[in-house]
DNA sequence: GAGTGGACTTGATCGAGGTCAAGGTGGGGC
DNA sequence: GCCCCACCTTGACCTCGATCAAGTCCACTC
């Protein structure tokens, strides 16, 4: 079974609303400040959730407090699915964000439309497993490179919207093993960072030879 | 948005196919013995496949020839979903297996049908990332014996069909310390382990303790 | 029965990366 | 301007788990 997602997604600007959505009931759009909860883990679910400009992370706390970060969803981006009647995830915006509330009707004619994000969703995590996967922590630092640039339009010049913490829990690595491994990357001549969120792809074919393995 | 999956999933015997996918065309079930291939990474897709009985690994191979496994389905689930036109995954059977091959129609009532079942995919997803962002590997293991347990219903005998290389490659670390950390588990009273394919969990609140860390 | 091959277990070694600790940097508030 | 705090970097140390290497245990064949 193909399905080809047809939404596209800039990182930045403020993108229409996917056309099959517009007819649905949907709340005005809310503006998120850095680290601000868009809903918290055991809230009641219900509605989906849009990015019209910024960034979210999604994620969860274990029990011992340590927190891990299951996927960023970008401008573009519609996160909230849920199988059950209540989030098991938390989402909280990363930087001032533009967030809009959908609440599509559950015809069967929404869920057509639907399908092909779900379908590229359940894909991203499915990428992310095997990023996860890699025992050597360069590889999964290259990957991520690769994935948000790839998800900004295959640039050069990455925005790093989210701090390194962010991406160890999100990669399972400590964030001091972001910085060195950056710092590496930086030395072999891989990236250029010219200030803290962002990074310039340099030498994208060797970032891919490491993520390869 | 809630969607509640259907689909009931016995671990052993034959599932009857459910009920709204009867009327898809549908080829004869197919027989696969351990370690043969359903599909393979690159073929074209546009199925998709339930498991009648046995099990079947989802995965891909790196570059360097480091096999990683994403998925596990046993019986009663539905895989091959893609969002592309040719497979980014193989699949494989793990031991002796029976799958049904579906080709649902592709209208709006269909996709209403399976969004459930492609929810609750992502969700298996989401979690398994969670249990990948773990850093150590007794609390990866503990999680995945727990999950396994629950899709076998919640018994304490538990069947392994996979070899403690497939758990490795989906847990992501090395057979030897799949191994040696079943033997610290059996040590500490967790579990029984009355043959290699089988566990008997002794301690599940233990186990849970493990991997709520 | 003996021989064979694949999966598993166990031991020994070593390095990647976690943890702890000590600066460095930069933005916001006063 | 100054302070403060959050985030980041870098260093030192040590643990966990990958890797290499035997050795064991079956299931299967002849």
């Amino acid at each position: 079974m193909t399905f080809q997602p047809t939404l596209n997604r800039p990182i930045a600007g403020t993108p229409g609303i996917p056309m099959y959505l517009v007819g649905a009931a949907q709340d005005a759009r809310s503006i998120y400040h850095d680290g601000s909860e868009i809903y918290g883990e055991g809230e009641p679910a219900g509605s989906l959730y849009m990015v019209e400009f910024g960034c979210v992370r999604i994620g969860r706390f274990t029990r011992e407090g340590r927190r891990q970060v299951c996927g960023f969803s970008y401008a573009g981006d519609i996160f909230g699915w849920e199988s059950e009647s209540e989030h098991r995830f938390f989402a909280e915006a990363v930087g001032y964000s533009g967030i809009r509330v959908l609440r599509p009707s559950r015809d069967a004619e929404a869920c057509a439309k639907l399908f092909p994000l779900v379908i590229q969703n359940l894909t991203r995590f499915q990428e992310h497993l095997l990023v996860l996967g890699k025992t050597i922590v360069d590889e999964r630092l290259a990957a991520f490179l690769c994935d948000l640039a790839d998800r900004q339009g295959g640039v050069s010049q990455v925005e790093l919207p989210m701090t390194r913490s962010d991406i160890a829990d999100y990669l399972g690595v400590s964030f001091e093993t972001v910085s060195r491994i950056l710092r590496r990357f930086r030395d072999q001549g891989f990236v250029h960072v010219p200030d803290i969120h962002s990074i310039e792809i340099l030498d994208r074919p060797g970032l891919e030879a490491v993520c390869r393995r």
